[in-house]
DNA sequence: TATTGTTATACTCTATAACTATA
DNA sequence: TATAGTTATAGAGTATAACAATA
């Protein structure tokens, strides 16, 4: 703010956004390399995990559980589709609904990313203590949940 | 599996790095929509403002503080050198080396996207007191900066 | 040998637009 | 009209591999 030459590190480390950016690519890092051998994305175990929870849940209900478009929902769901993970049908009420859910192998696959994801969980939590790890959660949750109106100030 | 638990919303919500990753998400979000004037991206502004502190700065610098492969780098450096915003020439000591600089384009539209940043920074932090700010800056350091052993446990 | 930059390649995510089918 | 799904397209980010020039 006041300062005048920050020579070698500038204000550009007092960037909240620039901390949660490197922070989310860290830790994407670090899910790539352990979840290489499952040939799993963060996106794909998330869509596996929430349809495994909700059998019959539609694409559309994926994509605002995990603020994702339409159409990559779509991408996600249908490369799970091709891996023979996920199982589509016409939801019977509303025909224009995918009723999404797991076939066996999608199970067997869920299961060991869920042991994969505890693994990772780990490692990210181990740096903090469990009110640390608390405080996290709920300052996280404050920037992503829509409590308040999330574009009011445009 | 009929009748357990967890209708609705499974244990996913109790895992730290989605929350990561939706708030990282909905920041990304608010970001492309408020600099799609200036035409610029979070990793772009993130570049031309290390570049204004630090001129002569080389690509392998910009990778290292921002956790980025030098492919990657070499990309948006690229693209910033074809929009006339950074100009390059060789390092005289070390003659492997690009020492990059701000054209007077580039300081002026660097200008601009401070001036936006600060803006997005007050969009993020109003709804955290400058105690919870202080908090999240600490412990998303903790995440991304390589104090432990980034790999210690693997 | 190691480092720096460069090019090529590939995949994921993201977003928009336009289209079909159903409500 | 509105919603759900689909397809096509495009750009950004990420990463790997291979190569040339320099240290």
């Amino acid at each position: 703010m006041a300062g005048d030459h920050e020579r070698g590190r500038g204000a550009i480390d007092a960037i909240l956004g620039l901390h949660l950016r490197l922070a989310h690519g860290a830790v994407s890092r670090h899910f790539v390399r352990h979840f290489a051998h499952l040939a799993l994305t963060q996106k794909q175990v998330s869509v596996l995990w929430l349809t495994g929870d909700r059998p019959g849940i539609a694409q559309t209900d994926l994509a605002r559980c995990l603020r994702m478009d339409r159409a990559t929902t779509m991408g996600i769901v249908h490369t799970l589709e091709a891996r023979g993970l996920i199982r589509r049908g016409r939801d019977a009420g509303d025909r224009r609904r995918m009723a999404l859910a797991l076939t066996p192998t999608g199970e067997a696959l869920l299961g060991e990313a869920k042991a994969a994801i505890a693994e990772h969980e780990r490692w990210l939590c181990t740096r903090f203590t469990d009110a640390e790890v608390a405080t996290l959660f709920a300052l996280l949750r404050r920037i992503h949940e829509p409590e308040s109106d999330d574009d009011a100030s445009d």
